[in-house]
DNA sequence: GTCCAGGCCAGAC
DNA sequence: GTCTGGCCTGGA
C-alpha cells in the first residue's frame, strides 16, 4: 500500500477544494437515496442545504490543470492521481469549520469504516467496494422528518420534485453563485399554515399532504420537541418521532440516521427486506425481526451497513423479478 | 390499461 | 401485537 495521503481542504475566491480524499464521490453521495435537494449536471452536483446553494464536483484532469492555470497553488497538487473535490459557492474556510465539515460528515474516518464493515461477510463488502466514496451526509432534523414523510410508497424522482415545490411554495428566497433563485427548507411554522389542497395541488404530495401540515403543527406548537428528541436514547427517540403522523418505523430511522447522526438506525425498506432474505434470512416478512437481524449482524453501525447494502440493491436489482 | 415507487394508517382479529 | 387493504401521483 501506499502511505495514506493527507487531505487538504482550502477556499479559494468562495469556492472550497478538498484534496487527497479518496473517500468522496458525489454520485454516491448523492444519488444513494438519502438527499432530495440536489441535480446533477455534467458531473455537477448542485445542492442545496441550509442558506447554501453549492456546486459539487469531483475535478478531472482537465479541470485541475485549469484551476492551476487560474491562480491556485501549484505546490498543492503534486501526484497525479490526488483526488479533487470543489465545493463551489461553498464560501470561507469559516464557512468550511461551521458547516461543510459537519454536513459532508468530514471527521469520521471512512477507510477505516470500509474496512471494518468489509471483515464482516462478502456481500456487505462487495457493497462496500461497488460504493466506496459514498458518505452518510448530516442533514437537517426537521427538513428529513418532512422528506422522509413524503418518500413514503413513493419513488425518488417524484420526492425530490415534491420537496422542490414545498420550498419553492413557502421557503425563503436565496441565491447561488450565478445569482440564480433557489429556496431554503421551510420552517415547521411556514408549513404548519398551509391549506392541504394547496399543499397537495402544488407539490403534488397528494395524499400525505395532510400528514405534513399536522406534523408541522405538531413540531411548531412544540407537542413533540425536537431538541428533546435529539438528547433520547435511540429507542425513545425512534417512539417518538412516530408520534408524528405520517412517520412509521421506517421513516422514523431515515429521520435519526441521516437527520441526527444515529450509526445504529436500521430502516427497512423493500430494497433491504430483498436484501435480508436473500442472503441472510430467506422469507421473513416481519420487518422488526428483519431490523433485529440488521443490529445483531452489524451492531451498532448497523445503518451505515444497511446504507451500503441498500445502495447496491437498487442499483444491481437483487432479488427483483 | 396495469403496475410500481426506500410505507403509513385504520380497522379487524 | 400482528396482519391486511387502500392509497395521491405519474412514469414505465
Amino acid at each position: 500500500m501506499n502511505k495514506p495521503m493527507q487531505r487538504k481542504v482550502l477556499s479559494i475566491n468562495k469556492d472550497i477544494y478538498i484534496i487527497g480524499e479518496e473517500d468522496f464521490d458525489p454520485k454516491h453521495i448523492f444519488e444513494n437515496g438519502q438527499a432530495f435537494r440536489w441535480e446533477e449536471n455534467q458531473g455537477e452536483y448542485t445542492v442545496v442545504a441550509n442558506k447554501y446553494v453549492i456546486g459539487v464536483k469531483k475535478l478531472n484532469l482537465e479541470e485541475i490543470q485549469k484551476a492551476i492555470k487560474d491562480g491556485w497553488p501549484l505546490d498543492l497538487w503534486n501526484h497525479e492521481d490526488l483526488p479533487v473535490v470543489r465545493l463551489r459557492g461553498a464560501g470561507t474556510m469559516e464557512d468550511y469549520d461551521t458547516f461543510w465539515r459537519h454536513y459532508f460528515d468530514m471527521d469520521r474516518d471512512y477507510q477505516a469504516l470500509r474496512k471494518e464493515l468489509s471483515d464482516i461477510d462478502d456481500y456487505l463488502k462487495a457493497s462496500m467496494d461497488f460504493a466506496t466514496g459514498l458518505r452518510i451526509l448530516k442533514q437537517d432534523f426537521f427538513e428529513m422528518i418532512i422528506s422522509f414523510i413524503i418518500s413514503a410508497n413513493n419513488n425518488i424522482t417524484r420526492i425530490k420534485k415534491s420537496v422542490a415545490k414545498l420550498s419553492e411554495m413557502c421557503g425563503e428566497k436565496i441565491y447561488d453563485a450565478d445569482s440564480n433563485v433557489y429556496y431554503k427548507f421551510p420552517t415547521p411554522e411556514a408549513i404548519a399554515e398551509l391549506d392541504t389542497e394547496d399543499l397537495a395541488r402544488f407539490t403534488g404530495v397528494g395524499y400525505r399532504a395532510p400528514y405534513l401540515i399536522k406534523t408541522a403543527q405538531m413540531i411548531a406548537n412544540k407537542e413533540v420537541d425536537l431538541d428533546d428528541i435529539r438528547q433520547m436514547h435511540y429507542e425513545q427517540a425512534h417512539r417518538e418521532l412516530t408520534l408524528l403522523s405520517g412517520v412509521g418505523p421506517k421513516v422514523a430511522d431515515c429521520i435519526l440516521l441521516f437527520g441526527d447522526s444515529r450509526d445504529m438506525a436500521f430502516p427497512v425498506d423493500t430494497w433491504v427486506i430483498k436484501v435480508m432474505n436473500k442472503y441472510y434470512l430467506g422469507e421473513e416478512k416481519n420487518n422488526k425481526k428483519i431490523k433485529a437481524e440488521g443490529l445483531k449482524r452489524f451492531g451498532d453501525k448497523a445503518g451505515l451497513a444497511q446504507q451500503y447494502l441498500f445502495y447496491h440493491a437498487r442499483i444491481h436489482k437483487v432479488g427483483s423479478r
